[in-house]
DNA sequence: CTCCCCTATAGAAAAAAGCTATGAGCAGTT
DNA sequence: AACTGCTCATAGCTTTTTTCTATAGGGGAG
């Protein structure tokens, strides 16, 4: 003889004859409804549902709370218990209500936050100020990181998303790709390079370069691009930072690494295109893929998407 | 070929893709429960449910309001739409705790009001006090009436219950027996016949006799034990009301019928039993039966039957 | 590297809520 | 008085939801 103990136990558990408190909304609802229409057959319609299924609804509650909430007869009447548990039943329909509209409010972007990261002020503000400029009502903040920064902070959710340089799509996030990377090499104004419009990597070999420091994307595609041309290149010296990097190269410290898109706006440097940057190099915009969920988010990489490709 | 037209439309009504808000009582008290708890599964211990089904109630949840509401990792945490929705969830969690608080207020005669009709004050008024004296929470409203008025008035639901005078159970109605009715000839206290303890119907033709109004229990009754006696009465008068007779009795107009307790507490009249009151003549406690719902009512009812036949 | 804790998923069983059809009580009408 | 139209209640059945157990996969700590 075998006994399905699972079953048993969750039987055993409530042996008592009262059942638990089985007060459900759509109970609650039922009542709030037939109360307004003045009649069980009225709230039906009104509900969109059926006489019997009110019936019932009604009934349960009334099991539930084991008082008699309406007179049905001779017309239909709240009782004293009823009248006092209507209030508090209405109350909490229009909690639920106001729950509801908080989350449209949410879905439809007329509320929320968003925290985003950047690698670079460049390629990222102008899809930010676009993004803030649809939707007005949402609050939005930036930080400025490394990539490697900013990832570790998107896992651990202490940012929404981050557009960020990148060598390929990272594992396990969820990654679009915003603009491809060029690298370029950089030289004051006044250089002979300057009238070039591309080099390529073993040409560069024969002057100081300025390199910037270890595990920044920059150097990474520097160093691929360097090792694909089989070339060393002559590092002067290393810097921290894009700032850096074209002070260092206006004070004719050498020629720079950065990406093509980094230098505009500065009059004193010319971008000279390197050949060869390796293909995945690009920026992105990554989340955490369940933040797709989150409408604020969805909305932020879908506006990327589609100003990166926008549908013909 | 047959077509079930009933479920066919059912599901047509709703072909797009967009589930209904399906925002469940239980879902919000998971939801709660997982923020407090830190955990699915302290909350499903919490909630003594299994942590799979924790887990679905949430994600059911997140599905209705297509928004993520929960990090999962790197470690449990709310998202700034589930701390927003959190904040209202509660509020709705509470207020539904609030209404069951209610729910047990009533239930537990901590708190309600009782209308109670009497047909007299005499056999009522020590029950109804003994009755506010054990709750003296509950508001309680009294209301003298005739039967047929009374019985009318709980029918009508504009009172929860009645203690009176009547002939038997009424019918569709919930009666307790309270008290039987004795019918007593009422002499004054100087007549030769306030030392007699019993008196035969036939005895009382001899002298002039004073009866309650057409509809009158007291009259029914009398009429019907005259009736079995194969006796007239000596009808000098008729009088509306208790108090009426009491004074025409004393005024020296004739004798009198009253029910035995209803002289109690008037040293000027003398009851003197009448033989052959008839069985069921008696006063009960009515309700609409499905009043007995009603806890205030049908503790009531039950203290109301507890006096009047205590276990021994 | 392994163990442990946490959450997600699968599949089956139970519970709940819905529907249609029908019954019964009460008014107002013929 | 039977009729008619309204009310809500009940029965039987189907669909949906909820719950369970069992198990898989993912990270963090030793």
């Amino acid at each position: 003889m075998t006994v399905d103990v699972g079953t048993m136990t969750r039987k055993l558990l409530k042996p008592d004859g009262r059942q638990e408190s089985g007060i459900t909304l759509s109970a609650l609802r039922t009542f709030v409804a037939i109360v307004d229409a003045g009649s069980f057959s009225k709230a039906a319609a009104a509900l969109g549902v059926s006489q019997p299924s009110v019936s019932i609804q009604l009934n349960s509650l009334e099991r539930a709370c084991r008082v008699l909430l309406l007179h049905r007869r001779p017309r239909l009447e709240l009782t004293d218990a009823g009248r006092d548990l209507f209030v508090r039943a209405r109350l909490i329909i229009s909690r639920l209500e106001e729950f509801e509209g908080s989350v449209s409010d949410l879905r439809d972007l007329r509320r929320g936050n968003l925290s985003v990261g950047l690698s670079g002020p460049h390629v990222a503000m102008p899809l930010i100020g676009s993004f803030v400029e649809r939707n007005p009502s949402l609050t939005l903040s930036t930080r400025i990181g490394n990539t490697s920064t900013l990832l570790a902070d998107i896992a651990q959710c202490r940012i929404d998303a981050a557009i960020v340089a990148m060598m390929g799509a990272a594992p396990g996030l969820s990654c679009t790709k915003v603009a491809d990377l060029r690298l370029a090499l950089c030289v004051r104004a006044d250089d002979p390079l300057a009238r070039r419009r591309t080099i390529r990597p073993q040409d560069v070999a024969a002057r100081p370069l300025i390199m910037r420091e270890e595990g920044s994307v920059t150097r990474q595609i520097a160093e691929r691009i360097f090792a694909a041309a089989r070339t060393r290149p002559n590092i002067r010296m290393e810097v921290t930072g894009r700032e850096a990097m074209k002070e260092a190269i206006v004070a004719g410290l050498g020629l720079g690494v950065l990406f093509a898109h980094e230098t505009e706006g500065d009059s004193r440097l010319v971008p000279v295109e390197v050949a060869g940057t390796p293909p995945g190099a690009a920026i992105y915009a990554v989340t955490l893929g369940e933040s797709l969920e989150i409408p604020v988010v969805r909305a932020f990489i879908e506006h990327v998407t589609m100003r990166v490709s926008p549908r013909k």
